[in-house]
DNA sequence: TTAATTATTACCCAAATGTGTAATAGTTTG
DNA sequence: CAAACTATTACACATTTGGGTAATAATTAA
């Protein structure tokens, strides 16, 4: 059975373009198509749809905010976007409110089709400039990761710290006295250029000093 | 001209089946290949390499070690990881290290051919599984952050506390006693199962009660 | 091989944190 | 409406935390 799929596109030659295009497919059945999502949620529900096909720049609500209603009452439909929009707030915002993919309207039809069956199975197709973008937010997040300049020893104290332990316990797990520890901890709250053990901790894990699970 | 390509793979097997398979293809060249990537930089450096498939579990300094070298001395060759790992911390450190392209050891010849050719492209191929990964990152997985069944009140109190303040400073902000603080926190304490502020905090931010910014 | 860094212990002291109990008023829910 | 929950304050007490100072090995780097 093919899966059922919704198109919201506000432009009425594009949206009728996909249908066509996803139409033809054996695996694609548009059950229907709407020019903007203020109703999308109830829309899905309706045509039991598995997968949203979501323009960004609509009236109404617009895309995001489509995207994230549709999720909150029907988390398992799979919706990927569609858009021209290729800025930063765009993607990310998308990808918060729970967007499963993200494509640039210049994505070939033959790549449209084959991103949709990627999600279909799981995936989490982007276009390559929305992927170079993905990748950046990461690496910028950990310029300074180490410019900390922990000892080794003291790292080993943090992570202690981090996952919950009292100055006691790390006494006891490091092996030395509760006075080491706490000068340790004394000399990683500096370097950290935070006072107290909370903020240390939120810093570690921001800056993955130190990483859980 | 083909891309010239550098392979650091430690399984023979595998190794010598990637040279064969990326040497079919007439876009790329393997111009070297290593069983581990300890001179990554310099052999990269010698070979003129336009591109990198790199392993991450090797013997010596490792794949994500690997990629780091590599791009902090020439930043434009691109790394794309080829490895069985799937955990969180491999594929963050690995894109936090500079690489270019994630794919999991499962991908087919030509998804892999295909990725490569994406990435000089400009692209930032990843294997589904992975891309899953990276879209969660981002996601704000309220299901159990609701869980705790914490009053609005208590969730302001915790976020004052997750942003490094002391007690005294969240009842000066939240314009009550510290008394007040100090039970509304003990309460927390007890919704999250936990018995102090930094484990508090680590909870907070792990179940994404609280975000930041 | 010196000099600097790191790991360690100790002590004192002030401030912060966490627990228990208890009481009051407002709000919500059944 | 009555019961349950929420927000608030208060007090007492013990423990924990964090800062400062100082001293000694051990290790490491210049």
């Amino acid at each position: 059975m093919p899966y059922q799929l919704i198109i919201f596109e506000d432009n009425t030659r594009l949206r009728q373009s996909l249908e066509i295009l996803l139409n033809d497919e054996t695996n694609f059945h548009v059950a229907a198509s709407y020019p903007d999502c203020d109703k999308a949620d109830k829309e899905v529900e309706k045509y039991h749809a598995d997968l949203v096909v979501m323009d960004i720049d609509m009236p109404g609500i617009g895309g995001v905010e489509g995207v994230r209603r549709i999720k909150n009452s029907k988390p398992e439909v799979k919706v990927v976007m569609h858009t021209m929009f290729d800025d930063d707030n765009r993607i990310f915002d998308s990808i918060c409110a729970g967007a499963d993919g993200y494509l640039l309207k210049n994505t070939s039809p033959l790549q449209l089709v084959t991103a949709l069956q990627d999600v279909m199975h799981g995936g989490a197709p982007m276009s390559p400039f929305v992927a170079q973008k993905v990748f950046q937010h990461f690496r910028q997040t950990k310029i300074d990761s180490e410019q900390f300049n922990l000892t080794a020893r003291e790292k080993e104290i943090l992570e202690l710290l981090v996952k919950g332990n009292s100055y006691k316990m790390i006494a006891d797990k490091s092996e030395v006295t509760i006075d080491t520890v706490k000068k340790h901890l004394q000399n990683i709250y500096h370097k950290l250029h935070v006072n107290c053990g909370t903020e240390a901790v939120v810093k570690a894990l921001q800056h993955r000093i130190i990483k859980l699970d």
